[in-house]
DNA sequence: CAAATTGTTACTAAGTTAGTTGCATTCAAA
DNA sequence: TTTGAATGCAACTAACTTAGTAACAATTTG
């Protein structure tokens, strides 16, 4: 049960939340349609507020809501808010000294992986909520 | 300690293999480029000569050297090789039957994601072993 | 003041991985 | 034919990460 599903969790209260921008929610409507407890799903809320992509309010009749319109909200602003780890990990051993190989594999790694990486925020960043919620009411 | 690291030792045995193509190495030799242990080196090394990257020999006298030229590597090959986990992971919580984001987010965000793994791919297919190599040798 | 909601911390349980150990199998050389 | 060295593989432990829960402080409305 490791697998790290913020992201997808996070990009699920997105659409419920863009799924209808006329009606506020709270962290148990929202909770209710992940299946899980309200607790759990506040704690991506937090992360969605503090990264200025949903607005919330404390207290009696407290409410969550998109801070910006569907379509000027990315996957990747979903991506960069939850604090996902990157794609790929590089193992960090400590360098045998006498091999070239193992002193300078990591640097060039990252550079190669660091593009891939970036390739995929690309894309990511090319698919936006209004898209995806589109693609729900296709349904 | 949980993070998979399978990818990026992969990588660094296939650069020790191809950074000098002349000679055979033993798992013993390689594990002592990463500094780990050679039964865990093994572990992918298997893989890798599983998915014909590499090619072994059993018994006193046995070796590890590439299957092929490094230009005709790509990070791709390892990246499959190895069976890494996707970039993304999915959350699979029980649908909430009357609500429509619950019941389809699964699926959409599927599709817009197997296309960001589809790209990420396509990035890796571009960086040869070659070219890894080469910037080891520029260090 | 009371009720309801977010924000946050602490905790438990479960899953994944690194790393080790041990052994069966295989092959070459003495 | 025996011995030694190597891969391949299975079992195991420890460490780490995450899901999920519970509890509570802070806040806001009525």
């Amino acid at each position: 049960m490791a697998a790290n599903n913020q992201f997808s969790i996070a990009v699920h209260l997105m659409a419920g939340l863009g799924f209808c921008t006329k009606t506020d929610r709270t962290s148990a409507q929202l909770a209710g349609s992940v299946n899980t407890s309200p607790s759990f799903i506040r704690r991506t809320l937090a992360k969605l507020s503090k990264a200025g992509l949903i607005e919330t309010s404390k207290g009696k009749n407290g409410f969550c809501r998109l801070a910006k319109n569907p379509p000027d909200i990315s996957l990747l602003d979903i991506y960069l808010a939850v604090e996902a780890p990157k794609a790929f990990s590089i193992h960090h051993y400590e360098e045998t000294n006498a091999c070239q190989v193992s002193c300078n594999i990591k640097s060039v790694l990252e550079d190669a992986l660091n593009k891939t990486q970036k390739g995929m925020e690309d894309s990511l960043a090319k698919i936006t909520l209004c898209s995806l919620i589109a693609d729900i009411k296709k349904h």
